[in-house]
RNA sequence: GUCCCCAUCGUCUAGUCUGGCCAAGGACACCGCCCUUUCACGGCGGCGACGGGGGUUCAAAUCCCCCUGGGGACGCCA
């Protein structure tokens, strides 16, 4: 049988480091057993639902490399892929259900409910619903439709997990949920116990936030008579807080992730290590997938950490290709043409954790008046204009300057102006670059060429000049 | 309240299933040293953990029990 995963999020929210490492896992899985990864929206809830969200979560997953082979975008044979599209499939199956007679009409109001759940924590019981209309019939009034938990013929539901192990849960704990809502319009539970296996998912891989929901599908999958697929519920994912990541919580959703400058692969490669262990080494996502079992997930939660996947963006963008960084930071550099600004990120790109550091580099080679505070510091001081001058007479008096002469050209700097190290390369530098931070002087100055320096020095040597 | 899950360095974790190779290993962060007449990169080293208590055993991070702590679920949200 074909390995079919799926990834179900409700458009409610952007998608965070939380969803994307299910996303992740699901697709791993999938691919790692020569199977499908579908994308399934949970958007039965009108109310919160937004396409707009949808739109922003499959971008996002197409920008990760997390594709999928069946989806909204991408029919496949089980299609639709939105539950909200699915309703007739629902109301069918709660038919059959209802003439079982495992399911029953509940004309309960919210109001009574709530009075009851209040009820029962007073007394110190579990909230669960009382069963008062299960004899109720045919009444001309709203109403939703339960499970009629007892008659499911089930008094314990035991399944094992793949990640957690073996899980058992007491159907006398469970209260008879609801189905179907007012509007006729499934509740979770139910959509997802009948499009799990409608859709031919073998392995439902998902959040332990659902561990407590597994019994309550694995019961409508029983009652209808539906294949029940395997589960591997994943440890939870904290924030650095140690809190779980939200959708509310912004910082950690993938669209500011990519803003700051993260490339996709670091994402990949940090959220992976999210409750799995392949190794520190950096990953591409084929080996993730050859790699990859599920026996190997830890059961306890974690917490994503921006120095890990700040590590990884390091590895990320030391090895990407220059064209593909240079597009990233292209708008920041309106005046470069496009070969120099190439030339540029690959003369800094190793250096570099983040785009923007790249961007600080870059454009410290390729120049504008920008200074930090800490240059302008070094560059005040009498001292280092002397350092500059004597650099300056040097290369003037030299026809090149660069690899071969480099070394012999800073030591008669240093003779001459009796000043080494610190000293005698931060005004250089400083000069050079406008920071006192960078790339190694020698590489600076291959990028700039003999001329382009002297023309830096001289600029800076010009500059306060009556001082 | 009831049910379920979880517990190793600051963080991510290896080790737990199948007890001994663990006086607990790696990575990130931090600190130091080396390399470099500068800035980085890099290299080397340091810091640093089995939540507590009982048990089983020749032997426990590993198995069992209790406690504590954290989390989740109990919704006409998903």
């Amino acid at each position: 049988m074909t390995t079919r995963t799926r990834f179900a999020p409700s458009p409610t929210g952007l998608l965070h480091i939380g969803s994307v490492r299910t996303a992740l896992f699901n697709y791993l899985y999938a691919k790692h057993n020569g199977g499908k990864f579908i994308l399934r929206i949970e958007d039965t809830d009108k109310a919160r639902s937004r396409i707009e969200l949808e739109d922003a979560i499959l971008e996002d997953l197409e920008w990760l490399g997390i594709n999928p082979d069946e989806g909204p975008s991408k029919d496949g044979r089980f299609s639709p892929y939105r539950q909200s599209e699915r309703n007739s499939i629902y109301l069918d199956h709660a038919g059959k259900l209802l003439g079982s007679g495992k399911a029953y009409h509940c004309y309960c109001t919210k109001d009574r409910l709530k009075e009851l759940t209040n009820e029962q924590k007073r007394a110190g019981k579990p909230p669960r619903y009382d069963g008062k209309c299960k004899s109720v019939k045919n009444l001309d009034l709203p109403h939703v439709l339960r499970l009629d938990v007892n008659l499911c013929g089930l008094s314990e539901i035991t399944f094992e997990d793949k990640v957690k192990g073996k899980i058992t849960f007491l159907s006398k704990d469970i209260g008879d949920f609801i189905l179907l809502d007012t509007d006729s319009l499934p509740s979770y539970n139910f959509a997802a116990a009948i499009d799990d296996p409608l859709m031919g998912i073998t392995d439902v891989i998902r959040g332990e936030d659902h561990i407590s929901n597994t019994p309550r599908q694995i019961m409508i999958q029983r009652a209808l008579g539906l294949k029940v697929p395997d589960y591997a519920h994943l440890p939870l994912v904290l924030g650095e807080d140690k809190k779980i990541l939200s959708k509310r919580d912004d910082s950690f959703s993938i669209k500011s992730l990519r803003d700051e400058g993260y490339l996709p692969s670091a994402i990949i490669n940090a959220t992976a290590r999210l409750g799995w262990a392949p190794g520190d080494e950096y990953i591409s996502i084929m080996k993730l997938i050859d790699i990859f079992s599920l026996s190997r997930i830890s059961s306890s939660p974690s917490s994503f950490n921006r120095d890990t996947l700040k590590r990884y963006n390091k590895d990320a963008i030391s090895g990407a290709d220059n064209a593909y960084l240079a597009a990233l930071i292209k708008n920041d550099f309106p005046d470069t043409d496009a070969e120099k600004l190439e030339l540029a990120i690959a003369a800094v790109k190793s250096n570099c954790g983040l785009i923007e550091s790249i961007k600080i580099l870059v454009s410290n080679l390729i120049g504008g008046n920008v200074r930090t505070e800490e240059a302008k510091t070094v560059l005040e001081d009498a001292d280092s204009r002397m350092v500059n001058r004597e650099f300056m007479k040097a290369i003037e008096a030299s026809t090149s300057l660069g690899s071969d002469n480099w070394k012999e050209i800073a030591k008669d700097v240093s003779v001459k102006s009796g000043k080494k190290g610190r000293s005698l390369y931060g005004p250089i530098r400083a000069a050079l670059t406008g920071s006192t931070s960078g790339i190694e002087l020698l590489e600076v100055i291959n990028f700039l060429g003999r001329d382009e320096v002297l023309k830096r020095i001289k600029e800076h040597l010009g500059e306060n000049s009556g001082a």
